[in-house]
DNA sequence: CTATGTGAAGGTGTTCACAGCA
DNA sequence: TGCTGTGAACACCTTCACATAG
């Protein structure tokens, strides 16, 4: 019997970080009906790269009209799991994460953030938004009873790696660390995405010097 | 007369974002010989990767020994323009803005925030760390004489691309948007590098659903 | 006749393998 | 002998060009 891949060739990775831009390109617009040519111009990419991107996933478009705007963001939410009500837990409920909770409350984006902790005692039971920060060894239970994914990493880089090993072991598949050192995990799994803004800066001051290459989009 | 380039070979973005990496773990380490090997190893990358990214600029180890860690942060700092002491203004003094600037406040890095600004009345006056939060009309004032080179927008999405082309009209060569807005900038002379927490987390939704691939760090 | 979907071509960045030098 | 520096091979991603379908 043969065996029908679904999604068949491997999606690049470059693929996924642009299908939130064209989502977010989708319901920005007021239309039921949008061209590769014009869902790139609104993103910031190239028309037969929307096409590409897309094309990975199935035939979405219609030849000769283009993309229905609602099917298309409803397709690429699915791709993203994002009408699965992905859950992400933030640890660290400092200046950066505190402010990471609310911009997440307001913006949304489908990722909903189930909770907070920290480790002082002087945090523990402040509100932070919709939510209340929770002690640090709480996290395991957290992470197990809210069936959360992703965790997010806030606190001092000292503190990190401890955190993201527990992120790991609780069975977390995803982690966005904002943290300043660069963290080590073992699972092939899980995914980890730093975001650095000390080293975001310091290459950034490369191109404040030298006069050179167009603006990135990424 | 034959024209000796000094930087010959194009540079690789990917390359400059990298540099970054390698300073840290260049000034965290304690000792000062270091091998490609162990520098790769610090910051995430393989040993080939951090040869091949320092060869772009010249021969700066000794081969059989390795690197002299202090020597080599120098140089880093030079080809980033970071001993040229880079200074950038933060639009938008909200949240996120005045996380940030107490963020690089603390872990500095090189690039200085030499100006807060922003368009509410009630904000303006305001202690923000090191800074006072100064009205956004001053804003090109604030460029021109204090020499900025780099903006960070930190404003609502609606108001972004008007603050990014007072930035570009103002002559800043490079720009940091946190604001979920992909931004128009014609001047091919100004990098604009967006993050976009959004974005950032509706991708990673991807991977906590498909099981799949390894960490990245970039 | 228009805009999608896609093989093929082209470009860019990474890994390999080893020559070259301390 | 050990580790750097680097051409060549490779993998990956983007752009091109066009067949295809409405």
């Amino acid at each position: 019997m043969e065996r029908h891949e679904v999604r068949s060739r491997r999606i690049p990775e470059t693929t996924i970080r642009r299908l939130p831009a064209y989502l977010r390109a989708l319901t920005l617009i007021g239309q039921d009906r949008i061209t590769s040519e014009a869902l790139g111009q609104l993103s910031g990419y190239s028309s037969e790269q929307v096409r590409k991107d897309l094309a990975y996933f199935g035939a979405f478009g219609t030849r000769g009209v283009g993309y229905d705007a609602q099917l298309l963001a409803q397709e690429i939410r699915r791709i993203l799991q994002l009408d699965h009500g992905v859950r992400a837990v933030v640890v660290g409920a400092g200046r950066l994460g505190t402010a990471l909770v609310r911009h997440t409350g307001e913006t949304s984006g489908d990722v909903v953030i189930a909770g907070v902790v920290d480790i002082d005692p002087a945090v523990i039971g402040r509100q932070v938004d919709h939510l209340q920060v929770e002690p640090l060894e709480a996290l395991e239970s957290i992470i197990r009873e809210r069936q959360i994914g992703m965790g997010i990493i806030t606190v001092p880089p000292q503190g990190a790696q401890s955190v993201c090993d527990r992120l790991v072991r609780a069975g977390v598949r995803a982690i966005l660390n904002f943290a300043p050192r660069a963290l080590v995990v073992n699972n092939p799994e899980v995914f980890v995405q730093q975001i650095d803004l000390t080293l975001e800066m310091q290459a950034l001051a490369y191109f404040v010097g030298s006069s050179e290459r167009a603006h990135r989009r990424d």
